[in-house]
DNA sequence: TTGCAAGGAAATTTCAAAATTATCCGCATT
DNA sequence: AATGCGGATAATTTTGAAATTTCCTTGCAA
């Protein structure tokens, strides 16, 4: 007969993508006690379930494993802030040159259109300031324009390391002032960017993605 | 009183650890499948004790999950390698030229004596051909060296992702014909490397890693 | 002989509970 | 008053088994 039980019970990605978008939209603080009692009840699963779940997150960086101790949400320090930020600055300055490199029409294609779509909805922003409901859209979008900067790289472990430390700087700025690590000069220097991309000028794109970042430096490095 | 049982009963660190060992030094065929079922009695633990672990070691890149399909150990090609390799260039030349403008007396210290250790296992290897004993203390030695190499270059995040990188390089050369990645013309380039890194020569040391690794690229890249 | 479907065996995933370990709080001692 | 020791409480980790899914084999029909 029909299942009467509405839960998805296909795997655990719901569970998985729904507490990642908690850790890096805000959903904890810095060093908060993620607890599988009280999750396993929020999901309607075992404590198990959230256990592989949170490993799995750990894994990824945006959660604390300590053995025996527990899961924590990953701490916020402007010293990670700023390693975080150098290095983010160093993949996505190489995806880029690579894309310049080897992207053809349809790399420009995919870059124009993540750009429109982002300055779309920063406009938006600028007129109604930062509401939920757009601050997901703003996320997504933002990601995608910078994904799309390095999608021609031609090398996937790039790419994944990249996803994997752009989503840890995110959470890093989330705890900030809520402002998700949006600023009004971005507007502006995302259109710098893609111009420099499309002139195909290696050391221009380089300089932007810099200037694009720099704020985000400790002054030592 | 005190405990009857010889096992370690701390975590899984062991079992985490000796998996690991056995999937970068070729206990397993490149997409064989790891069952939970005989691994559980090999470990004398549960079976789910044994899906943590392998979880962690997929997340690792050391093992493929699919869901509903269990674990294999990661596939081996021509392609991976070589893309495997070109991200391990950029990381290798980033840490080293960063520990170079970062690293003081103490940092040339530590490399030399990981040089020191290596060549000496190297100049062993070269008189008497790869014995099990001898491979094992390379693949450490090896691995100390590189590490040196960026062990001054300020960024966590680089360095972690390195290692994992480099995890993944050698489980790809361990597939092929035992020579775990080991080739006669070793001693001489990364006699080159220490000597650039110590010059303070950082196109020189960037180069003469490239030249290192340079034979497991394809040759569109 | 080939292709497909159904049945059965094996593996994976989830669960609930037991066992182990850490944390917190009160009490005695210094 | 501060420090160290025990016991109670809470959280984590492991376990063994049930439920679900996949894979393989066998039989049937075209």
């Amino acid at each position: 007969m029909a299942d009467t039980l509405p839960t998805s019970r296909v795997g655990t990605p719901d569970i998985y993508q729904d507490l990642r978008q908690r850790l890096t939209m805000g959903g904890f603080a810095p060093g908060q006690k993620l607890l599988p009692g009280p999750l396993k009840d929020e999901y309607g699963c075992s404590a198990n379930t959230i256990r592989e779940v949170l490993l799995r997150l750990s894994a990824a960086g945006l959660a604390q494993y300590e053995d025996q101790r527990g899961f924590r949400a990953q701490a916020a320090s402007a010293q990670r802030k700023s390693d975080l930020t150098k290095f983010r600055i160093l993949l996505e300055q190489e995806g880029a040159t690579a894309s310049i490199r080897r992207g053809g029409i349809e790399w420009e294609a995919q870059l124009t259109a993540a750009h429109h779509k982002l300055s779309h909805i920063e406009a938006e922003i600028d007129r109604r300031g930062m509401e939920p409901p757009v601050v997901r859209l703003w996320c997504t979008a933002e990601w995608e324009f910078h994904d799309a900067l390095g999608a021609a790289c031609g090398s996937p472990f790039l790419r994944q390391t990249f996803r994997a430390i752009f989503d840890q700087f995110r959470q890093q700025h989330v705890t900030e002032a809520g402002k998700y690590g949006f600023a009004t000069g971005n507007v502006a220097e995302h259109r710098r960017i893609v111009d420099a991309a499309l002139d195909r000028d290696e050391a221009a794109c380089r300089a932007q993605i810099h200037a694009h970042l720099e704020r985000n430096l400790l002054p030592d490095s």
